[in-house]
DNA sequence: CAATATACCTGGATGC
DNA sequence: TGCATCCAGGTATATT
């Protein structure tokens, strides 16, 4: 489900209903996500403790507690973040639960259970920032996404730009979805190898990918500001995609039918009239 | 080093 | 209706 907007829109859609409360229980499932769940160290650093605020880095969402320890939330594929009121039913798959100091509830949900849950002590949490640099690319909002920077990370290599736009350690936060849509907007075949592209092409990277980020991100908000009994259903479907999940549509933009692809695995968007493959 | 394959899971859509 | 198959927005690890 989530790429980069999608978390934020989470972050935004939490933040109100978290900051300043105070966890007053927490309950888990039996069962393994991507990683077992930190039993003991919810008990010990969770529990009890006061959420000061949420940050995001990529697609994880940083639940950041008064004293430093930080719980650390991957949404994976399928996972969903929402408040309920609480003496409320459950739901399947529902994994970790906060029960929080205004009788209401945080409920992880992930069906998939390829999310992940892990909570980062006090003493620790310093390292977060140095392990997240170490195994993270550059955020699309941060400074150093620019046209230079791409530019100097592609020159050496080969690899299709999609794969480049969607490599974690390289860029942050975009998945499948965005990938397609951002080069469309661009106007770069998905197969384009990065070392053939062009300064004033990674400008455009730069700019569409920020605008249509952004324009996600607002779109899910606007729907997303009461956050309470959270169907899972943040506004990002009513977002305007243009090639994902369109093939055999005519594009938007020029009239000619969109391919469908397959690239490292992944169903992969595009229009041969806006984005056509560079010749040798 | 780079590209691909596979593994981890469930559920919805599709086809017979 | 039942059953098999394929597909899904992510990531880590193994293998060519």
């Amino acid at each position: 489900m989530p790429e980069l907007p999608e978390v934020e829109v989470t972050r935004l859609g939490l933040l109100p209903h978290l900051a300043g409360r105070r966890v007053t229980g927490v309950r888990w499932s039996n069962r393994r996500l991507r990683r077992p769940m930190p039993r003991r160290l919810l008990r010990e650093w969770i529990e009890n403790g006061v959420i000061t605020t949420i940050d995001r880095r990529a697609k994880y969402l940083l639940v950041r507690m008064q004293g430093g320890a930080v719980l650390v939330v991957h949404l994976g594929m399928t996972g969903r973040l929402g408040i309920f009121a609480a003496p409320s039913p459950g739901a399947r798959h529902d994994h970790l639960c906060l029960r929080l100091d205004n009788d209401r509830e945080v409920r992880f949900n992930d069906s998939r259970r390829f999310g992940s849950i892990t909570v980062w002590p006090a003493d620790e949490a310093g390292r977060l920032e140095e392990e997240f640099a170490a195994g993270l690319g550059i955020e699309p909002f941060s400074e150093h996404f620019n046209a230079a920077n791409l530019l100097a990370l592609a020159e050496k290599r080969r690899l299709p730009v999609k794969s480049f736009l969607m490599d974690s350690r390289i860029i942050a936060g975009i998945g499948n979805i965005y990938a397609s849509e951002i080069l469309h907007a661009a106007g770069l075949h998905p197969l384009t190898p990065v070392n053939r592209i062009h300064r004033q092409q990674w400008q455009q990277v730069v700019t569409t990918g920020r605008a249509i980020l952004e324009e996600a991100i607002r779109a899910g908000g606007s729907t997303i500001a009461d956050f309470l009994d959270a169907s899972g259903q943040p506004g990002y479907f009513q977002l305007r995609l243009r090639v994902y999940g369109r093939g055999d549509l005519p594009c938007p933009d020029c009239g000619r039918i969109i391919e469908k692809t397959v690239l490292a695995g992944r169903a992969t968007f595009f229009c041969p009239g806006c984005q056509p493959l560079p010749r040798e």
